[in-house]
DNA sequence: TCGCTACCGTACCGTACGTTACGGTTCTCG
DNA sequence: CGAGAACCGTAACGTACGGTACGGTAGCGA
């Protein structure tokens, strides 16, 4: 399973089943087989039943989200503030996504039941992810002497939770949070502040951009 | 529905439909009324239907969590420090119990697609009911001068970012997340000790203290 | 004791859906 | 052009499950 290559059909049929996903609706195997135009016979040859139709389409999603890593340029306090803010603008530009949410709840409502471990896939790619690209910019940080903590995951998880705070889970229980863009950078901005304020070692912020 | 009183034998019901959540199996109505000890036409002259049965459920485990809101005793920076971070134990305590994951997987797999909005009353209960309880000592600690901003509702988003981090959403997903009670406890006096550093008005804590 | 209510246990019904089977069409390759 | 593969559309099968019906029993008031 892991390592095959999918060809356009098969990603037009994926793309499928995340549009019904997006829009609300079962995910039959007819509704997936009416809605990419293929048969059913088909979806089983390709996928083997539908818990691996499932795992390729969060497989799939999960290799479209791939996005830049940071640019080892100059690290001054100005360049890790933005860096961190494009980090947390994108991520929860991504969580607030129709997709994003879709795909959580699928994979949180297999989680514990199924043996397909959907969860484990949405957390490697999405979770993990993104520390694996945040935590070198902070040790960058640290080695330019413009950061000062003792365990990177811990000053990472520290940063999640500036960004996110229970954004993610509102979501995906139905709130109707409204994620303008404008909002987005807000918040972005906002937590690059705190969390420099928390672990930077120069002075900090001006108090007005904290607490607006 | 609303507002009626649940006897006993129908409280039975509904902690063996919780028991067969925690435990993962599947919720059709023929388990629900073996593991009760009921008959199904009991079930469904209760609740009506599947959702129903569904909704009495998270009402009923909602109802059970109420817990103390704070004494407004002495208000200065230690009590407002021990306070906050008895909310954060007590809270991650919850966030981290199989009874609160297996509800929560529940509402969010509901959402969206259901008209019985289980993600409704989870939110009402869970993330609301403790914001109406943090945002008055919050308050409490603007109007004796300890802390400082303009909208107790960011502020309070802060501290809940800084205690659940990503948490939550790595347990739904089926992350195997360790949080022994010790860890919790130094968990919530970090959370607290960052937001004060963010919002106190006097000195910050010790760098060790934050950098553990 | 008689009737009534509430409830248990089980059998039953209808539908939804995962899965398989099959006829028909298009494409490829020799 | 002929054979085979790949695939579409649809029909069919089996099962799981929500919902209903019904017989049997225990408690209770008259």
């Amino acid at each position: 399973m892991p390592g095959e290559e999918l060809s356009e059909r098969q990603q037009a049929v994926l793309d499928a089943v995340l549009a019904l996903m997006v829009a609300g609706e079962a995910l039959t195997m007819n509704a997936v087989a009416r809605r990419a135009s293929c048969s059913k016979e088909t979806l089983y040859k390709w996928f083997g039943d539908r818990d691996g139709l499932l795992a390729a389409t969060v497989r799939w999603q999960a290799s479209k989200v791939r996005a830049g890593n940071f640019d080892r340029q100059s690290m001054d306090a100005g360049a890790l503030r933005e860096s961190l803010s494009r980090f947390a603008a994108n991520w929860l530009t991504v969580i607030s996504s129709p997709t994003s949410i879709a795909l959580n709840r699928l994979a949180i409502s297999h989680a514990g039941s199924h043996e397909t471990n959907l969860g484990g896939i949405v957390l490697a790619n999405g979770r993990l992810a993104i520390g694996e690209r945040v935590k070198p910019l902070l040790d960058a940080g640290r080695e330019a002497g413009i950061l000062a903590f003792d365990d990177t995951e811990t000053a990472f998880r520290t940063f999640i939770g500036l960004v996110g705070r229970d954004v993610q889970v509102r979501l995906l229980l139905g709130d109707r949070l409204k994620l303008s863009p404008a909002t987005i950078a807000a918040d972005a901005g906002r937590a690059a502040d705190q969390f420099i304020t928390l672990y930077g070692t120069g002075r900090p912020a001006p108090a007005a951009t904290l607490n607006a």
